[in-house]
DNA sequence: GAAAAACAATGACATATGTCAATAAAAAAA
DNA sequence: TTTTTTTATTGACATATGTCATTGTTTTTC
């Protein structure tokens, strides 16, 4: 069942795996959650209340720019977290949209029952420090691939690192993520042949 | 002396104020270290060894692309962190420079050290989680802003958000972290006046 | 299955930024 | 001070990418 991919992720990113108890504890603090296609998961102005883990579907994070288009700054897919990480820990409200691309099932949890669940489970708190490092490492790297790489470059590397986006996500879409207009990746990809 | 502003920087990210005892431990495991201007702190091909707390001075943080030429990624004053941090938590070889723009007094620490150091003091533990915190949103915003504006409206916000940097480092270094040409640099700030 | 909506491709043209070369100005070294 | 090195400015031109309008294609909806 759904649980059952957040338990393996778990595992997979914290040497202590985890409990029978433990588990009972995280069946018990996360709940499900299934949002259709196109439906909010945040929308701006409102407190990321939660952050989900995705065990099926896919959402992407956005907000409006001044001429009012969307700009997508994040797409996920299964196993992975989506939140708005500013929102969501300092309960503030949050600029940005998250919404769903397909129907979409998540395990969803607040802060606070977060933060509980981490003074149980050790394991939970070395995975989010494992996250939090590899997080800020490919936030870097993603920045000096934006800043130094051509369009064309960078979508390689997303071809290379993402294969997956390409397939599930509309090609505007993965132009605006990639930060070009959708007739330059467009013309890029003509180029390529 | 040096070890005040760490003590006042772990006070200011955690909400657990330290204790004397806590204070010699830190002073302990932490030591001086001195960097005269154009001294590497990391060499490229090196594994980051420590992390450095910066007393006094600044640095930076840079990359040789395929053309051979310095990509600036980041830049370090007082009260930053200086370490190329996959290098640091994964002991591998970095791929990136990092030393001295002027004579800087660094307060430095391995990897094992620190982890010893956070299991005797919970207010480090916090320290590390509020700055993951605020690294991970500074750089979803840097890579926003890097994606969505204009050279100029990057330089704005630069002279907004780290007015300091404007002041201690080079012209060409700002361009290079901002992500462009020295010569549009130039021309943008005639442009503004 | 027809109509509508979303998505993708393409052309003509505009603009931001890069490149290369020259020169000027400022700072560091001798 | 003089010389050298580093830093900044400027011009002419090249190139990548954006903008806007049009058309074609695919997917969704009724």
């Amino acid at each position: 069942m759904m649980y059952e991919s957040l338990f393996n992720y778990i595992a997979d990113y914290s040497r202590s795996s985890i409990t029978k108890d433990e588990e009972d504890l995280i069946k018990n603090a996360f709940r499900p959650k299934i949002l259709r296609k196109n439906q909010y998961f945040l929308q701006d102005g409102d407190v990321s209340k939660y952050t989900g883990f995705i065990t099926k579907g896919a959402m992407r994070q956005y907000y409006l720019n001044k001429k009012g288009d969307e700009v997508i700054v994040n797409l996920f897919i299964e196993n992975y977290w989506a939140t708005d990480r500013e929102s969501f820990f300092n309960l503030k409200p949050s600029a940005y949209n998250i919404d769903a691309c397909e129907d979409t099932e998540l395990l969803i949890i607040t802060r606070a029952d977060l933060a509980e669940l981490m003074k149980k489970i050790p394991a939970l708190v070395e995975m989010i420090r494992v996250m939090d490092d590899r997080h800020a490492i490919a936030a870097q790297k993603r920045l000096a691939s934006t800043i130094n790489n051509k369009a064309e470059d960078r979508y390689e590397e997303l071809l290379r690192s993402n294969p997956q986006f390409i397939q599930r996500f509309p090609q505007h879409q993965i132009a605006s993520y990639l930060g070009i207009t959708k007739e330059t990746l467009s013309r890029l990809k003509k180029a390529r042949k």
